[in-house]
DNA sequence: AAGCAAGTCCTTCCCGTCAT
DNA sequence: ATGACGGGAAGGACTTGCTT
């Protein structure tokens, strides 16, 4: 059985263990881990039982993981009774989503709002202009910033540069890309740009926070 | 030599404010 | 909800210096 832990799906695929395989792993890792290991299936879900591969995302999923086991070979009833124990109230199904919604972690319904940031969050390497964004949304770009003062309380561009400097740290803990591979692929022109931007957000440089973390 | 950080200068674009 | 406008922040390009 695979951890919680992503970094032993990690070491197991680099031993080979998971080729042709289905794995999960914490929805941050997954980028790394998909672009280190092609011949790897990593999904975004709770957790994966792949020819007695089991793998999960972490935290709670664990716990669902092994009540959907306990399910398959003891059947319901006595699964459910464990997680009454577990004062787990049910067990999750696999394929349910790792991360709360847009809505849930936005804590807004706002339509432009919410349509906005998933915008930004898929296009992170060639980030939109605002007026793209509000184009695609069919408001105008004052609108759009009007939506984000009220909900978020900040700017469409602070919001969206967040984003971008969040997933850049994320990258640069957990893989060994240059820092300058790492600030194109969150759509920063030149590294000047992004070492500048990251100290600013994070009060760390990016190659000091790499070398903290080895 | 390569990678990174920091500084400078100029340009672009975003933001806040106000009026409609 | 939208448009106009001015100010300021951020980006872009380039250079220099430091570290490994």
């Amino acid at each position: 059985m695979l951890g919680g832990i992503d970094t032993g799906c990690f070491s197991l695929a680099a031993a080979g263990l998971l080729d042709g395989r289905v794995v999960t792993l914490h929805w941050e890792s997954l980028p790394v881990f998909r672009e280190r290991f092609a011949q790897v299936t990593a999904v975004e879900s709770l957790y994966e039982i792949d020819a007695r591969r089991f793998s999960c995302a972490g935290g709670m999923a664990a716990t669902d993981m092994m009540l959907a086991d306990i399910a398959t070979r003891h059947g319901g009833p006595l699964a459910t009774q464990i997680a009454e124990q577990l004062i787990h109230d049910r067990a999750r199904i696999m394929a349910g989503g790792q991360r709360r919604s847009l809505v849930e972690r936005l804590g807004s319904h706002d339509p432009v709002l919410v349509r906005a940031v998933a915008l930004m969050e898929s296009h992170i390497e060639a980030p939109l202009s605002l007026t793209a964004i509000a184009q695609r949304l069919g408001r105008s770009p004052r609108r759009v910033q009007t939506v984000f003062a009220q909900h978020l309380g900040c700017s469409p561009g602070a919001w969206y540069r967040k984003i971008r400097l969040e997933q850049a740290h994320a990258l640069i803990s957990a893989s060994e890309r240059s820092i300058t591979d790492i600030a194109m692929a969150c759509g920063f022109v030149s590294v000047a740009v992004f070492s500048r931007a990251f100290k600013r957000q994070f009060a760390i440089a990016p190659s000091a926070l790499r070398s903290a973390g080895k």
